[in-house]
RNA sequence: GGCCCAUUGGUCAAGCGGUUAAGACGCCACCCUCUCAAGGUGGAAUCAUGGGUUCGAUUCCCGUAUGGGUCACCA
């Protein structure tokens, strides 16, 4: 028996490594062009530093005319949990990020380059196997848990480097006439690399982030092929990114350290290895220590938490593209309304360290993002949220959709929009007050700032009700009006003419207006009330004065 | 513990041997103003630490401390 018979014993009725690398031909694309995949496991949770990865993927894609792919790793049937992969999918639907190859459903694909799914690449991976068994890379190993449990143990005692390496590799020198044996004999065992490195040597290895590296050489037969045929994350990764003719891969650095390991199955497969970008993950600072977001603890980790808060998916994208790029706010000030796709992203200008997650500056974000919405889209997207998370602000939007959309657009559109709006979770505090049904109906507790003499408050409304409302006026007209209301009950016209002398006056013209508001809406802060006025209309504001007169 | 990596205001960060050490968020003050949001102006606030190298170190080298990652038939 020699070696290419062990392989073939192992691997019977699978076909030649070389007839993959002919069906997966490297990519005709122009030069700089990078291809690049997002590729995770589909165990039901979609983390935002994934989101995070695949906006960086799908932008050097986009900008250099390369691939952008979604590989779906599920090699650990344990893990799995049902509609995963959909799960990752509609995440990246929900962030708008475009994939041009990979899986777009959870079975379905689109691509030359596939399967997609690592399940489903099982005969590839072990064609690979069985080429690195064939030229004595690889091997098979028939240790059991119970003695790989009791060699740590033993490497632990004795202040030893744990693992399954030189000496303490049982099986890597059995002789062929053994493995026949214990093969035919049904014994079980997985297949190991053999390792040819040294840790006394260094690799040097450059990092598109991180830079210069410089790693012991790996020395440990790691497990490429597991009992149930399936490969381990490195094999696969190894394979997958050479058929699949990845140029960069970039991923989480928590994959930094197991470098040495990919560049040598490189080696050991004679294939130039990628690019390797590693990403430094988002923390979250907990009573003083800075940890990575985590699933458990850190609601913010799960995509679904911005969808729920009513975060827009570009808002988390710009703040995501913010921590990748520092000058990405640079950019956004001098280029108010493009289109992030302009801005164009620098992988060597990320940070090498993890930044802590600021939720107050993504609300910052999504503030000025959601100002540059129109009123048309404030209402759909503002519906669409309300759809699924919030039935009553459904039904306020609805019911005059023409009416919500005057609400929606007071002060919207100009050149200094309001910037009021952090999430659609927080719409409703703001625009209820405007529909007449909740307001009329609702027993309100005015509380008046400055005045709250009652029959000062009453005949200044009663005065400006009477006398005063016209909605025919222009800004200026209507505003000198509410002037007149203040001078007559002895209040100062300006503002400055009441603070040289304060004396002089009961107040100014601002609280006298205030007095209108509140009365108008029962709160002191609205946007602007001439707009307010005429959004309302006649009709509603008589009504509204009445109401507060009573 | 071994091996990697990092450390500039509260946070995100520019910086690449000589700078008054940018900018953003947050905070404070003022201006604008019918209120608020926005906008404008200004302010407080940073190079972890000890040694070198150098005419000169935030920047280069070494040590220390602190933090992070990783050491599976998980990815």
């Amino acid at each position: 028996m020699d070696y290419k018979e062990l392989a073939n014993l192992i691997f019977p009725n699978v076909k030649d490594a070389s007839y993959y690398e002919e069906k997966y031909p490297e990519r005709k694309l122009k030069e700089g062009a990078m291809v690049v995949r997002f590729a995770p496991s589909p165990t039901g949770f979609v983390h935002i530093g994934g989101i995070f990865t695949s906006v960086i993927c799908s932008k050097v894609a986009k900008q250099t005319d390369g691939v952008f792919m979604l590989r779906i790793e599920d090699t650990d049937q344990k893990r799995e949990v049902e509609n995963g992969v959909n799960g990752i999918i509609d995440a990246l639907k929900k962030f708008d990020l475009e994939t041009d190859e990979g899986m777009t459903d959870e079975d379905t694909s689109k691509g030359a380059y596939g399967p997609y799914k690592q399940s489903q690449r099982k005969e590839i991976y072990q064609a690979f196997a069985k080429k690195l068994i064939e030229e004595k890379k690889a091997y098979p190993c028939f240790c059991k848990q119970e003695e790989l449990d009791s060699m740590r143990e033993k490497q632990e005692k004795a202040k030893l480097r744990p693992g399954y390496y030189g000496a303490w590799a049982a099986c890597r020198n059995l002789g062929l006439d053994e493995i026949e044996k214990r093969i035919k004999n049904g014994e079980e065992y997985i297949i190991r690399f053999k390792s040819q490195g040294d840790p006394e040597r260094k690799i040097k290895h450059h990092d598109v982030i991180k830079g210069n590296i410089e790693f012991p050489e790996n020395d440990q037969d790691i497990v490429i092929i597991k009992s149930d045929g399936l490969p381990t994350y490195h094999f696969a990764h190894v394979v997958d990114d050479y058929l699949m003719r990845t140029t960069h891969v970039i991923r989480g650095d928590e994959w930094l350290s197991s470098l040495p390991v990919h560049i040598q199955l490189f080696q050991a497969l004679e294939v130039r290895p990628p690019k390797y970008a590693h990403i430094a993950p988002i923390m979250k600072e907990e009573d003083g220590a800075k940890r990575k977001l985590s699933k458990r603890k850190d609601p913010e980790a799960a995509v679904e938490f911005y969808s729920k808060e009513g975060i827009p998916a570009d808002a988390a994208k710009e703040y995501l593209l913010n921590i990748a790029n520092s000058n990405f706010e640079q950019w956004r000030r001098q280029n108010k309304t493009a289109s992030i796709d302009e801005f164009e992203l620098q992988l060597n200008k990320m940070s090498v360290s993890g930044a802590l997650f600021d939720m107050v500056k993504l609300e910052d974000i999504s503030k000025s993002v959601i100002s540059r919405y129109s009123k048309e889209k404030v209402y759909d997207m503002a519906y669409t949220w309300a759809e699924e998370y919030d039935n009553d602000l459904k039904e306020l939007l609805q019911k005059d959709k023409e009416y919500s959309l005057k609400v929606l657009g007071i002060e919207r559109g100009n050149e200094k929009p309001r910037k009021d709006i952090e999430k659609w979770s927080k719409l409703k505090d703001n625009i209820e007050y405007m529909y007449d049904d909740r307001f009329l109906s609702e027993e309100i507790n005015y509380e008046y700032q400055k005045i709250n003499d009652k029959e000062e408050i009453k005949n200044i409304i009663q005065d400006y009700m009477d006398n005063k409302l016209n909605l025919s006026d222009d800004k200026q007209t209507w505003f000198n009006k509410i002037k007149d209301v203040a001078e007559k009950f002895g209040y100062a016209r300006e503002v400055k003419e009441y603070k040289q002398n304060p004396e002089s006056y009961k107040g100014h013209v601002g609280d006298v207006s205030t007095v209108i508001r509140i009365a108008l809406t029962g709160r002191a802060n609205t946007p602007d009330m001439y707009e307010i006025m005429h959004v309302l209309g006649k009709e509603s504001i008589e009504k509204r004065l009445n109401k507060a007169i009573k």
